[in-house]
DNA sequence: ACCTGAACACCGTTCAAGT
DNA sequence: ACCTGAACACCGTTCAAGT
């Protein structure tokens, strides 16, 4: 059983959809029938979604709930959206967004990467109910992750790599990040092997003796060490 | 709206928990009443749940289409495990059983790891929904997924790893593996941009040099690459 | 201890009716 | 076109009753 979610943090309530001053800040309820204004949109319901997400978490997040926030009946969210999966490709292509791909251009490739890569991670780590989603996400329909992949594509190809290995480069550094995105929300005692200890003695002594000697998390650890194989490993394709 | 999925294929049914002879084949109901054997128990269960997820998929693993196969009411499941979830970790660490550990003592640290990662990811692209269980599961009571721990760390160690790199050495590659068994389910269009072609032209390009000359499925040419920047680049940490 | 059967508190989604 | 309200077909899980 997981611990209830911190309640409501000291955070503006969502703005209300598209410029709507009509807001139904007060309690009267809307009569049936199609309203003058449209009260939904795509971005209010985004809006809300995230705002639901980040006070109480995915499982927060029922069509129900995200009805609630946006005061209208569960059922008026499908005239917007087909589906639950439509909120969260809609949540998802927001967030790619916040990802930090202002080092193409401006430093070093290998730079570029490691802030794009760990600021990549950091943001999905707190979402990590949406990697399966991104994993079958066609980009057609999802403006901000294009155009993220377009200025890590321009950085790759500006750095000398050959432009038939900038997608699988870029896949290979995206699958690790979306491994240790799961990673950064592990237990810290994941890896305590508990009665069957003994029967595990070389494992037993690794974890031990990497617990005890590191400077920050233990996913932080893991992914310096990937991603700096990574970096070395794919900048060798390059041929200038 | 999701096509059904294909009815009961001819396969044998799932077989009776263990060494249950008294199997109901027949169609008469037991009474209700505590049974004068126990008709369900751990393995049984694990093996009914492969065999639901093998013919349906993860969508048709439910606890009542579980308690179906069984041949018992939903709620007996509850006696032998705590929850669905509970049902996953079974179900998980009896897939690390498959994973394919002989390569560790046989030949190169190299072509171990290569062997493991490659069998691991396999395994996994065909068991997503099981990942994000994984990354939160505490080993303690996953003796199949300890034992592939303890091989592989015994790997690391014999082959020169100092023992503080190890764990994270072995966090990082199964980061990347996870991602990557992911990447092997997505839609062979998903890089498609579609009508924003004109906006991403790098992207775009690079796409479309990518995707002519692959001698294998897409995602097996990023997961080649970014295993062997990760094997070159954590092998180097190496002292003898 | 370990089963059945009824019940509970949810889900996402559909659809007629209303404006 | 875009809302409400009722309904549907599920979920996972709990619990009393039975042996």
């Amino acid at each position: 059983m997981l611990e209830t979610i911190n309640e409501r943090p000291a955070m503006p309530a969502v703005p209300a959809a598209t410029g709507s001053i009509t807001s139904n800040g007060g309690a009267q309820k809307r009569r049936a029938g199609r309203p003058s204004a449209a009260v939904l949109d795509k971005s209010g319901i985004t809006a809300a979604a995230l705002e639901l997400v980040s006070r109480k978490g995915y499982e927060g997040l029922t069509m129900a709930a995200l009805a609630r926030v946006l005061d209208v009946a569960p059922s008026a969210l499908y005239n917007h959206v087909a589906s639950k999966q439509d909120v969260l490709l809609l949540v998802e292509d927001h967030l790619m967004s916040l990802v930090d791909v202002s080092g193409f251009g401006a430093g070093s490739w290998e730079d570029a990467v490691r802030t794009w890569a760990w600021s990549y991670r950091d943001v999905f780590a707190e979402h990590t109910p949406l990697i399966p989603v991104i994993a079958v996400l066609p980009v057609t329909d999802a403006p901000q992750t294009l155009a993220m992949y377009e200025t890590v594509s321009k950085g790759f190809s500006d750095a000398g790599f050959p432009r038939e290995r900038i997608v699988p480069a870029i896949v290979a550094l995206e699958s690790f990040i979306f491994g240790s995105a799961y990673d950064v929300t592990a237990p810290e005692d994941i890896f305590e092997s508990g009665s069957m200890a003994d029967s595990t003695p070389h494992f037993t002594a690794a974890v031990r003796s990497s617990a005890g000697q590191e400077r920050g998390r233990p996913a932080d650890t893991a992914f310096s060490l990937g991603l700096g194989a990574l970096v070395s490993g794919l900048g060798a394709l390059r041929t200038t």
